[in-house]
RNA sequence: GGAGAGGUGGCAGAGUGGUCGAAUGCGGCGGACUUGAAAUCCGUUGAGUCCUCACGGGCUCCGGGGGUUCGAAUCCCUCCCUCUCCGCCA
């Protein structure tokens, strides 16, 4: 949600920004639904103030043994004016609350025009893409070569398209490389370890910004009784954790780990990524979030950032870091850096990691607030998010990076702890 | 699934349908006393929102939603959550 003061000083610098991300905002009509709703509300509330006034005479007037029978006629018709006021207002709230929900962040001014992934702006390379002398298979043909270890028939047997069973040492090595994550985060960037439930309700969905516009991009229980989401991030429930309260300043920046599975339709992408795991309906990730103040948030995006820079590294990975342009930028965020992993598979970088400010769009929507010791007033805090890695995406990763002419792949030493000591994986 | 109890301010805990946003205690903050501290005493201390340049004022909020009433923390309906016992169960 954006500030709620800005739009009403200035619908059109507003409507500026979003433009600089591709969104049509209609200050004008939002600026007469925010005069409707201005007079109706100081009308309700007059009404309200007639109310209670009256009521708390006829109760003194009912303790002193006076006749309360005249001043009950004359509130008779009180209550009809104010029902109908305040149904009116709610009618004009609802539809401004309907606009609020809907429009997206602003972009920060540093994030880059444009309108796609075309526009979006190479800031720094880590590493060489590895000189094969021979042809590099996708991680599809090596993990079927490694004993059927990834197994897409599998998947689709039990599940459709879009699943994956892994087995032997891939199985192994996806749970390495989650385990090798959480451990550096925790244990060298300070983040806290925190499981979390994987079906969340419809408010912690508002609250990151994946409803009320992108329900078709989830899974949902189909059932009254249990209305709940299977959550596509564990942005959702990390970052709603924070929802409703008021930290205090000396506990931000707080950094949360997580590692969980992600569930999306991937509606609208049916053409894409058919092939392999790079595009699943289930994955794994982990997720790092961050809480901050807002004069802190844009160092705290490149520290985020670094973190999950930091696990390519130790795994000896090539990578790139991306600025996203206006166009190309999630609901929620403010900027947003996307880290590319080299696939040698395809001969190019695919996004491993997304880390973003979503400055306090978030914390608006949720009322995660932190009191500010200069005004003593509690405001809305900053969040970040960034994955640190998809692990699937790290797998694919690892396999196409580290294979050999004869098919096995070689175990990054980071992650030969995790494995045992084992050095590679053989069919 | 069955039976019962309960959800009130940071916490604990009162609350008769009528100045109750809410007693009291603890905690927090400020002050007095003290060389300093403790103890004690005094004061202060919720959130959201609207109007106003401001001063200030209004409105809403006692788990969520709905209802009764001139007036609801208090009465009614409904949903959610927590606790205890029984059953079932990883």
């Amino acid at each position: 949600m954006l500030d709620q003061k800005a739009l009403r000083q200035d619908p059109k610098a507003i409507a500026e920004g979003l433009a600089r991300r591709g969104h049509d905002f209609d200050a004008e009509h939002y600026k007469a639904l925010e005069s409707q709703r201005r007079e109706l509300q100081s009308r309700t509330e007059s009404l309200q103030h007639e109310r209670n006034e009256r009521s708390r005479a006829i109760g003194q007037a009912k303790k002193a043994g006076e006749d309360i029978q005249p001043l009950l006629d004359e509130v008779a018709t009180l209550g009809e004016s104010l029902k109908a006021a305040e149904t009116e207002l709610e009618a004009v709230q609802s539809s401004l609350r309907d606009i609020h929900l809907g429009l997206p962040n602003l972009p920060h001014e540093s994030v880059p025009p444009g309108e796609d992934e075309s526009d979006n702006v190479e800031i720094r390379r880590w590493g060489a893409p590895p000189a094969f002398d021979f042809r590099p298979r996708d991680h599809v043909e090596l993990g079927e070569a490694l004993g059927n270890g990834l197994d897409f028939a599998a998947g689709a047997k039990l599940s459709g398209a879009r699943f994956v069973v892994m087995r032997d040492g891939i199985a192994r090595l996806h749970r390495a490389l989650a385990q090798f994550m959480l451990d550096i985060h925790t244990t060298e960037h300070g983040y806290r370890e925190t499981a979390v439930p994987y079906l969340v309700g419809e408010s912690a969905l508002i609250g990151t910004g994946q409803l009320p516009k992108f329900a078709e991009d989830l899974f949902a229980i189909d059932s009254d009784e249990h209305p709940l989401h299977l959550i596509p991030t564990a942005e959702v429930p990390l970052t709603n954790l924070a929802a409703d309260d008021i930290l205090d300043a000396g506990e931000l920046p707080l950094g949360l780990v997580c590692h969980s599975p992600c569930f999306r339709s991937e509606a609208g992408s049916y053409g894409r990524d058919t092939r392999g795991m790079i595009r699943q309906h289930q994955f794994d990730k982990v997720e790092l979030v961050q809480l901050t103040r807002p004069d802190d948030s844009y160092d705290a995006l490149e520290r985020l950032t670094a973190h999950a820079e930091a696990i390519l590294q130790r795994l000896g990975l090539p990578y790139r870091v991306v600025t996203l342009c206006g166009g190309d930028m999630g609901f929620a965020a403010a900027k947003t850096y996307d880290i590319e992993v080299w696939l040698p598979g395809q001969a190019a970088y695919r996004e491993i990691s997304s880390c973003s400010n979503t400055e306090a769009f978030q914390a608006r929507r949720m009322q995660a607030r932190w009191r500010n010791p200069d005004t003593g007033r509690p405001e809305p805090l900053h969040t970040l998010n960034g994955s640190a890695l998809a692990v699937g995406r790290c797998l694919v990763a690892v396999l196409e990076n580290y294979q050999q002419p004869d098919g096995r792949v070689a175990i990054p030493e980071a992650l030969q702890p995790y494995m045992g000591g084992q050095s590679w994986l053989a069919p």
